[in-house]
DNA sequence: ATTGACTCCGTACTATGGTACGGAGCTTAG
DNA sequence: CTAAGCTCCGTACCATAGTACGGAGTCAAT
């Protein structure tokens, strides 16, 4: 498939496709005699993971480190896993912190929603700092 | 308090608060007659408010429409509350995400840590769509 | 064979959230 | 009074993650 297709089916641009390129994020094919790239099916599979990878909070540097794990092919499992695990321990930590998010919100929400009234007595800055 | 006091006393540069002056999150005291800026003792908490919020995923637009909030002192709790809920939601989303990205990794480095030989089988992609 | 769509490339531009620079003016301690 | 140190301002620069542009070449269909 040509850069374009790839880039509608994976649901980003084509200039985005060669940017992830030039980041070496996926390498480039060029079979086409006329100098066009040609990618594989299955290229739309790697471009949908960055993506999926992104959403989930993973900046493309990371990404990328990810993507290493599995294209060399010559390094052991217990690499891979030690890295997983290290992945692994970063989101727990992304968790734990959306998770106090989450908690500093709802004191928020809840001191800011008793009352309907125009609010005297809400502050923001209060409930941020963990004083409510 | 001069500039250099509230950034120290607030934990961030100098040019960091001429920026949020710029970016309309903090106004501009100017006081002192030589046109040195003067801030009152409190406007230590609008910074940390500020960096508090950005740590909890609010961009810096966001932040403000939050500050603008609070200072027309007209708003009803209820509005804060609903942009906290919305905040809320998008948080809960990325943690659910993240769970599911770590129980990919997990299978990921199971299914790669079997076997300390050079990998062949162990597919990224499929563990990140859930299919391992 | 010509047209239109697609692709090539480098470069420039966008937005976000700052950080750094440099020459000038102000302030304050000695 | 002088000198250090702080502040002024605009502007330039950094990283991240793209998006847009424009002239040239290529491909596919009529």
């Amino acid at each position: 498939m040509t850069i374009g297709k790839l880039a509608k089916a994976a649901g980003v641009g084509v200039e985005t496709i060669r940017f992830y390129e030039r980041k070496g994020m996926i390498k480039r094919p060029s079979n086409r005699g006329g100098g066009f790239r040609q990618y594989p099916e299955d290229e739309v599979s790697r471009i949908r993971f960055i993506k999926r990878a992104q959403e989930l909070g993973f900046t493309l540097r990371e990404v990328k480190t990810l993507l290493d794990l599995q294209s060399k092919r010559k390094i052991t499992g217990s690499e891979v896993q030690a890295k997983a695990e290290e992945k692994i321990k970063e989101i727990q930590l992304k968790i734990k912190d959306l998770k106090q998010m989450k908690t500093s919100l709802r004191n928020l929400s809840r001191v800011c929603g008793e009352g309907n009234q125009a609010i005297r007595e809400c502050r923001i800055f209060d409930c941020f700092d963990g004083n409510c």
